[in-house]
DNA sequence: ATTATGACCGACTGATCGGTCATAATAAAA
DNA sequence: TTTTATTATGACCGATCAGTCGGTCATAAT
């Protein structure tokens, strides 16, 4: 049944993809190497064909969440023109994201926090990742600041604040997003996005623009 | 009937006070049970005298920790009257909480988090304490916000967002720290809490503007 | 048919952990 | 001093885990 030749790239992304989901469920430190084998699908040597330790596994899993991320934020923009639409956008996008199918995001990015902040955690020594990520989404915001500047719907001074507003509104949506889901929903998520929104967008539009609605 | 005289009570919150720093470095999981006693200069068999599972050696740790915060915030307000003072002492609290020396408190909430939303974590089944502690901090500046209506600083008509606004205000706060310590303040924190807080006291404040959020 | 090799596996190891328990220490009471 | 109830302790136990290893299997090359 098995072939000689395996596409190990591939395999290697499955297990990553099997141990993101059990990773997301029950934190690293709960999930153990044979769980992750058993959902795979394999055994439990095999992992460590593809792996030397567990912490690379987290790691794998954590490129896989990331990647998934980025496409689908890049996914979420391509097609809109209008700057402050694309903000829009991404705030409908950080909505989503709390869509309890998707709870496992928020989860991973708490473990992630963690294992980057804790002394001992497994990602302490690799904090370049979540700099990374942050810069990431920090420069696609700013750029649309930029863009909307050079369309003349937002004021030319903030050109040189763009990238402090951009922190400002990444910061915005990972603490209303984690207290949306640590309130169970409790509170409307996209009334309070929009009421961030719309504040952060009144103050940096030229005047004269009026409120975009948006779906 | 009181042959050995030993203060409970006393003994209970010194244990917890040296899980707590344990905790707050480690992290739960990589906290050994040992090694809170060692800390607390006593054996571990005694910690089972005090506690009966180390899950509840972590609550009793995060009740001191929500204790001391509680306190702290109290006691940073009550010497101020004007509502928007109380609210700018609200985002300084916040700016002193990523003070290095402070870190843990980050460190601690993530895990207070995790163990709230991952299924099999500590406080799975106890997430009204997240609840709880939310619901004060909100209840807390939603007070304030009343008191600014009534003062005339704030427009009437947001009193009935005042707790909306407040938890938009909170996870904001939320999201920035968390930010901030991830990024290693390589942001200034004080320019963006104030960012945010000038715009949303803009959007809610009696002079000029009218304006509610679309959609 | 034989051999070589990549892929796979699960029993095993050494170590750690949470929690228990038999026993010792302590100090008030008799 | 002796008694007695309380408090303290660390050796100990069963469970669990990350990681290893000897060996099997299926295919490809010869």
């Amino acid at each position: 049944m098995s072939p000689k030749f395996v596409d190990r790239e591939r395999k290697t992304k499955e297990i990553a993809q099997a141990a993101l989901i059990l990773f997301s469920q029950k934190g690293y430190a709960a999930t153990s190497v044979g769980q992750i084998a058993k959902t795979a699908g394999i055994g439990k040597g095999t992992i460590y064909e593809y792996f030397k330790t567990k912490a690379d596994i987290f790691i794998a899993a954590l490129r896989e969440w990331t990647d998934r991320f980025e496409k689908r934020l890049r996914k979420h923009l391509e097609d809109i023109e209008n700057p402050i639409q694309k903000l829009h956008a991404i705030a409908e996008m950080n909505i989503e994201l709390v869509d309890p199918l998707d709870s496992a995001t928020a989860q991973l990015s708490l473990e992630f926090l963690q294992q980057s902040l804790l002394e001992n955690g497994i990602l302490f020594k690799r904090r370049y990742l979540l700099k990374q990520m942050h810069a990431g989404q920090c420069r696609m915001v700013a750029d649309i600041l930029l863009d909307g500047i050079s369309k003349g719907l937002f004021r030319p001074e903030i050109a040189r604040d763009a990238e402090k507003i951009a922190i400002n509104l990444l910061a915005y949506f990972d603490g209303v997003r984690l207290h949306s889901i640590t309130s169970e929903n409790y509170f409307d998520l996209k009334e309070q996005a929009y009421f961030y929104l719309n504040n952060l967008i009144r103050s940096i539009q030229t005047s004269g623009s009026q409120l975009q609605t948006s779906n």
